[in-house]
DNA sequence: ATTATCTATAGATCTATAGATAATGC
DNA sequence: ATTATCTATAGATCTATAGATAATGC
């Protein structure tokens, strides 16, 4: 069925039915999260892919381009879901709770630890400014929240994001998590690190939080 | 004074004074921690310390050997504090908080975030099974001083790490923290994290811990 | 004509080794 | 003689571009 114009792929895809764009950053995702950025060759990426090396030059303008893409798809579910819960109307700790909860949810899908993509070194360049821009805005978020929900002077809002992404390295060291359990280890690890006594969180996690996405 | 055997250096020590093995892995921790380890040529290291590229190699068995030195100085420290806190009478709480106290201290210590190391996508090779299996070991003692000072069931020195090693990512985003205030809102984040209330954690505070070291 | 791929390659690296050179020390 | 450095380079990359080729679509 419907082939698309274009000459097909030397290996694979008889039927030219493959998104190559895909195919090209879930094969960079896996390499570059355990492999790195630099120590992954485009010819690695290429190969992984099922396409030659120059093809990936048709659909990204270089390797950058192809990093870039991948963080903002990360942190944008986040960000999108940040935005939606500061605007809600229950109580912070309730908020702050899923927030959490979801975050780590996202940190944990997927069949690659995408997470580790912001631990890359070379993702400290110019580059990727679009990147850290919607990561500032996350972190002032968990901010808001988090000292919304609490009682304590200083910034806790920083130990709350520092906690949740700390699930990216355990997950590293430990591929199979109980990821349920961890999402709510973490998201009450969460509560009690603003300073929510135990009767608070039990009520946080009671609350039904709705989502106006 | 005292010229060593050798020839001299092309360029700069008059007085043949400086250690060069020293001088190579002080420019390959600044470099590898901002730029990446790939990323970071023996070229751009050799000429960071001040000698020519193929004399790192009279000193290093190639740049793997250069960054293993490194991780397990990183490393070494925390875990030696931690085995003397681990053997100490003090209540658990007031050995957590003083572990916390010092391994943020240690994080924050020195010119650069040496703590990046840990997180380079390069480290996970079997070269460096030497630095994983010292990091193991020192999981495994938050892990016993977490589940010694709380009540929770599930454990709690994974959390508490995490806390801890946030302040790495916190370091490379901020870099003038005010280390004294990181210390304190840390270790207390972590007692709390751990379950203890405010007063059991003005107590860990109040006791003194004497390190025999 | 347009699109998507391919083959081939230029030019710029980068790591590690070979072997020369210039010191000190016996 | 030993040590520490140097110069020079082999051999293996790696990124990105140029231009050919094989599809579809008008």
């Amino acid at each position: 069925m419907a082939r698309r114009p274009g000459r097909p792929r030397a290996s694979g895809d008889p039927d030219g039915e493959r998104d190559t764009r895909r195919d090209v950053l879930d094969a960079a995702a896996a390499l570059f999260c355990t492999v790195g950025f630099t120590s992954t060759s485009t010819r690695a990426v290429a190969d992984a892919a099922g396409v030659r090396q120059a093809s990936i030059y048709h659909h990204f303008a270089g390797k950058d381009a192809i990093l870039l893409e991948l963080l903002l798809g990360t942190v944008r579910p986040s960000l999108e879901l940040a935005d939606a819960l500061a605007a809600g109307t229950e109580p912070a700790a309730a908020r702050l709770w899923t927030l959490v909860h979801a975050d780590v949810g996202l940190l944990c899908a997927g069949p690659v630890n995408l997470g580790v993509l912001y631990m890359l070194p070379e993702v400290a360049g110019e580059q990727f400014a679009e990147f850290h821009a919607l990561r500032s805005r996350l972190r002032a978020r968990y901010s808001e929240l988090a000292s919304a929900a609490d009682d304590g002077g200083d910034d806790r809002g920083e130990l709350a994001l520092g906690l949740v992404e700390s699930v990216i390295l355990r997950r590293r060291d430990t591929p199979d998590l109980d990821v349920a359990a961890v999402q709510d280890a973490v998201a009450d690890g969460v509560l009690r690190l603003v300073g929510c006594t135990p009767a608070e969180i039990a009520l946080a996690r009671a609350v039904p939080v709705t989502l106006t996405v």
